[in-house]
DNA sequence: CTGTTAGCGCATTCAC
DNA sequence: GTGAATGCGCTAACAG
């Protein structure tokens, strides 16, 4: 191991003189800096950033609970937490936490034990665990694309999503649909529920009836989009609906394949509505009607107040609310006569 | 900051006598681990990562390069990763390289700061600058899914992409084509190289000419599929093939795009397999013949050599070929006459 | 501008 | 079985 007691040795300087010579080049004269970064070099020297960090009391890192690594639309979303934490020189540590509690006490406890400076959470639980609430306290956490539920103290980034709860109903009542149904991600999260009062919002004032039997779901996976379809097709209900939201586009993308096995054509015969634009459901066959996320951006964004809370620095708001696009395409049409 | 000694202090016993209770409860008397264990729960007690990381010289985490997020065969793979890692108590910092050097040599440059004790390199460069490469030449480090060009010692693990090239070939001989176009992901690799050699070899065995032309793409992305349909289908050859191969389910979802875009018909007019098994890839329409790669357990097992290789235990072997398994699905069929 | 000194929080000798 | 002392590698205060 190549420290920096050798370096100082090999340059002829102390080892504060090194430490300065890396941190703060400037309070260094140019001779003895020449000197310094030749013994550095010569030497293969490394700072150690593990002792560093002890010394300064920061990991420089920050930790990111995801509920699941093979959603490209979260994915896209620790792209951008990536880039931002990259540019104000975090790491990123990964929490895969399968949903499961246990796991998400795991991870957040790394901020705890000084592991990670902060936490981002991208699912709507509180990730601490009953024994550690309390320390939780000060923690530096942000919600982004959900919100923490029942925690009024901590900031979230998400998208307007009663908002785009409203563009898509009026989207499909202008194609002329007035029966409908919804196959849902989880239904216990905050942003489940601003999609459905959305939605709902708006056939109140259409006055058009929604039955609670035409809302099924329960997880943001192709195979709830199938179960779905079957649900919402198949029983005693003598009229089925001309239009389905799927509440992300995994959903939709297992509810088109289930529609088009039964031999009902998209969007002849069934509209489907997606949501978070996936890249490929631009590639679908049809491509699929959805509302964008700016996630790449959330992602950053997040990163930014974070970054704010782990400095103690004043935030200018707590919740930030971000605008959606509609973008209309091949899975919604007029509704059959 | 609740230390080790308030929580000594607090328990009437020596700092030593606390990190023991905590890390071999077995040295302890019984009554002194109550003593500590009571103090450490009142205190609300939790080692400082850091401190012990800096002490024991072990961070105790592994970095993850990886050419792409958002690419749902490789997050597959970082699950394994992630479980392995967790089971063994190692943390994973996630490296998005976004395939630029630059930022793989940022990331490497990790376990060279103790930042890190290994490495799990995705694709197939060798990770570290030029000027780090003498640093490096010790560093726990494997490859999955991918070989590092030009090192051979560093093990990995990967797929027997040449059996499955040829099985592929074999497959769509058995349907009866013989004219074939190759949409390739990045053509640089050795999985690339292994995959065409695989179909090559069956086509040689089969007196079926190739053209060099036929050979198109350099990305794993869905634009490739679609440029490269556009490539094998507009040029001046009077031929078309009637079956390509997609080197991966990206490029195959591309492909299939555009080629109904067309108007061809998949199967009928042209058949196309993908790579990697992606999940989408059973739900298009028509679902993607494809190659399956265990990319969960290929994640685990990278995390069990690198840390065999971190602990400095000899290895059984330094290169595992796992099997992969052909998927027939819908997307391919008979030629047409 | 540079060197000396004193820790950061913890784990590990070595005595007892 | 437990405590006192030492040091991991580095940074920050203070002198000079």
């Amino acid at each position: 191991m190549t420290n920096i007691k050798k370096v100082s040795e090999l340059a002829g300087v102390s080892t504060a003189t090194v430490s300065r010579t890396l941190k703060s080049p400037e309070l260094v004269t140019e001779h003895t800096r020449e000197k310094v970064m030749k013994a550095v070099q010569q030497a293969g020297y490394r700072p150690n950033w593990l002792a560093t960090s002890v010394k300064t009391g920061r990991s420089n890192s920050i930790v990111v609970l995801v509920p699941n690594l093979v959603n490209p639309f979260f994915m896209r979303i620790i792209e951008g937490i990536e880039q931002g934490a990259q540019e104000k020189g975090y790491s990123v540590l990964l929490g895969d936490t399968q949903g499961k509690a246990s796991r998400e006490h795991e991870y957040a406890s790394m901020v705890l034990t000084n592991r990670a400076d902060g936490l981002i959470q991208l699912d709507h639980s509180f990730p601490f665990s009953a024994n550690d609430a309390a320390l939780a306290e000060k923690v530096p956490m942000v919600s982004v694309c959900e919100r923490i539920e029942g925690e009024r103290r901590y900031p979230f980034i998400e998208l307007d999503n009663y908002a785009a709860g409203r563009a898509l109903t009026h989207h499909l009542i202008s194609y002329g649909h007035s029966r409908f149904g919804i196959i849902a991600g989880q239904r216990t999260s905050q942003i489940h529920h601003d999609r459905l009062a959305g939605i709902k919002s708006v056939l109140k004032e259409e006055g058009i009836d929604f039955a609670d039997n035409m809302l099924v779901g329960g997880s943001y996976r192709i195979e709830t989009g199938i179960e779905g379809i079957q649900q919402l097709f198949d029983r005693d209900v003598p009229v089925p609906p001309t239009a389905v939201f799927c509440f992300n586009d995994d959903i939709a993308v297992g509810a088109l394949y289930e529609l088009k096995r039964r031999g009902l054509r998209v969007p002849q015969d069934v509209s489907i509505t997606g949501f978070d634009n996936v890249k490929v459901s631009a590639y679908m066959d049809p491509p699929l009607t959805t509302v964008d996320q700016p996630a790449y951006e959330m992602g950053r964004r997040a990163v930014d107040v974070l970054a704010q809370l782990i400095n103690r620095q004043p935030l200018q708001r707590t919740r930030e609310i971000l605008p959606f696009q509609l973008l209309e395409r091949g899975s919604t049409g007029p509704v059959k006569i």
